[in-house]
DNA sequence: AGTAATAAACATA
DNA sequence: TATGTTTATTACT
């Protein structure tokens, strides 16, 4: 009970009720068994930790814990940092970390040293015990060769991929988004593989990106159903997935609102960081012009590359976070973005869910817009998720919010078609109702990592 | 036996 | 100090 108390209160509760809190009943927190829990997060539900709460301690601990979630690092924020669902890892449930991921054995034994001697490691056996755990590091990557093309999924399951350089790397990501490009063809293949490959092949940093973008995908929704509707309607995602909202409405016609919650909860989620956090939040804000400049630095970058790529992932929904700091400071519940908090059906399949887009996206697609037109401030107000999500109570999942941005959208989403694709071909390939991974590379920069990298990386400008 | 939750220790910025 | 990670213990199935 604690559990989901705590969980209430870290991410925004109400939503999470309906689309199926209740299972978490039986499997707190960190129990993946209940698909619904996880499609909260998968929404985008962020995981806040509150301060003082007792819970704090096994919360963080099952978040560092379980590869299914991922840190995002928010340098703007300060030290806290944002924990999102793994998507792939989502999936399976949790996974040991990644020592134990293969060796059970070895776990174990690591287990046994660890209990012989980790704690006593002040004593003496410390090093071992270290090595373990640095050893673990290792694995966390991603990247980590060969093992994870193949299993990798499991494996990356599993392993978690750490995420505090992840955060950082977003960041950096953002500038690099090119590497969709790289996944383009990956993912082309395999959307889940693409991102395991990715992480594999590409460079730690990249990798990390990956990983983040990943976690932003979480937002996404799942998948299954994706494929059906995106092969059917590709055109439609495109609209679509400029706002997600918009597919939650086609798909949602399976779940109906249920679809939507999650954008909605997403994109509060999202809103309130934006609302809290920093630079992002003021570079999302129409009324806040600075922001601009900070956009077009990171459009700059980004459209170079992206230019048209931009593609899907620019729909990616990022899961807002809600901030500690807007925890606690702002809403008590984290709930902030309750504001929408419609009611949605428990039922939510992973599968069905729609695409949605997350300020994120948004802030992704301000950027690319940014580019394309000098009237950043413009198009910084449309895209600015935040402005959307936060701004309009109405949750995204209501056109209305989109509506605008659509407009803008619909200047890129034709790039996107390629994306599009891929994302199709990705859902066809994760089936399994995985969620869309599409790499955020644009998104990125919306997400709340993003703020750091609008601020830092490579908004250094 | 395996899993999960909590508590605590430890590590790091 | 805050945050994150790891270990150990305990409880439940």
């Amino acid at each position: 009970m604690e559990m989901l108390r705590g969980l209430e209160q870290l991410c925004s509760g109400a939503r999470l009720r309906e689309l199926g809190w209740g299972s978490l009943e039986k499997a707190p927190f960190l129990c993946w068994r209940g698909k619904d829990w996880m499609q909260c997060f998968r929404w985008g539900v962020h995981l806040c930790l509150e301060e003082g709460t007792s819970q704090e301690n096994s919360i963080r601990h099952n978040l560092s814990l379980h590869s299914k979630f991922i840190k995002v690092h928010n340098e703007a924020t300060g030290k806290s940092s944002w924990w999102m669902l793994n998507p792939e890892g989502g999936k399976s449930g949790k996974a040991p970390r990644r020592r134990a991921a293969s060796m059970d054995n070895s776990s174990k034994l690591a287990k046994v040293r660890g209990k012989a001697s980790r704690k006593k490691p002040p004593l003496q056996s410390a090093p071992e015990s270290t090595a373990d755990s640095p050893g673990s590091q290792f694995p966390k990557w991603p990247g980590s060769p060969s093992s994870r093309s193949n299993e990798d999924s499991d494996m990356w399951n599993t392993f978690r991929p750490r995420t505090s350089s992840n955060a950082s790397t977003i960041s950096a990501r953002l500038s690099p988004i090119l590497t969709e490009q790289d996944d383009l063809h990956d993912e082309e293949l395999l959307p889940s593989l693409v991102y395991s490959s990715a992480s594999s092949n590409v460079p730690p940093t990249v990798t990390e990106e990956l990983e983040l973008i990943d976690g932003l995908n979480l937002m996404s929704p799942s998948s299954s159903t994706l494929p059906t509707q995106q092969s059917a309607s590709s055109g439609q995602i495109q609209r679509d997935s400029s706002f997600s909202l918009r597919n939650a409405g086609g798909q949602t016609t399976s779940f109906g609102n249920s679809l939507f919650n999650p954008v909605d909860i997403s994109l509060q989620s999202s809103v309130s960081h934006f609302s809290a956090p920093q630079s992002l939040e003021a570079l999302l804000t129409p009324s806040s012009p600075p922001p601009r400049d900070v956009m077009m630095t990171q459009v700059d970058p980004v459209l170079p590359q992206t230019g048209n790529r931009m593609n899907s992932r620019t729909l990616l929904l990022l899961g807002g976070q809600a901030s500690q700091s807007k925890m606690s400071s702002g809403n008590p519940r984290g709930k902030p973005a309750e504001q929408q908090t419609e009611p949605v059906s428990a039922s939510v399949l992973p599968s069905t869910l729609p695409i949605v887009t997350s300020p994120q996206n948004t802030a992704s697609i301000t950027s690319l817009k940014a580019p394309l037109s000098a009237t950043t401030s413009q198009s910084v107000q449309l895209g600015s998720p935040l402005l959307l999500s936060s701004a309009s109570p109405a949750p995204l999942g209501l056109n209305q919010d989109r509506l605008p941005i659509d407009l803008d959208i619909d200047m890129y989403m034709e790039d996107l078609e390629c994306d599009m694709d891929y994302i199709i071909n990705s859902e066809l390939m994760d089936g399994e109702g995985l969620d869309f991974n599409f790499e955020p590379i644009l998104s990125t920069p919306s997400y709340p990592s993003t703020s750091q990298a609008s601020s830092h990386t490579w908004v250094p400008s």
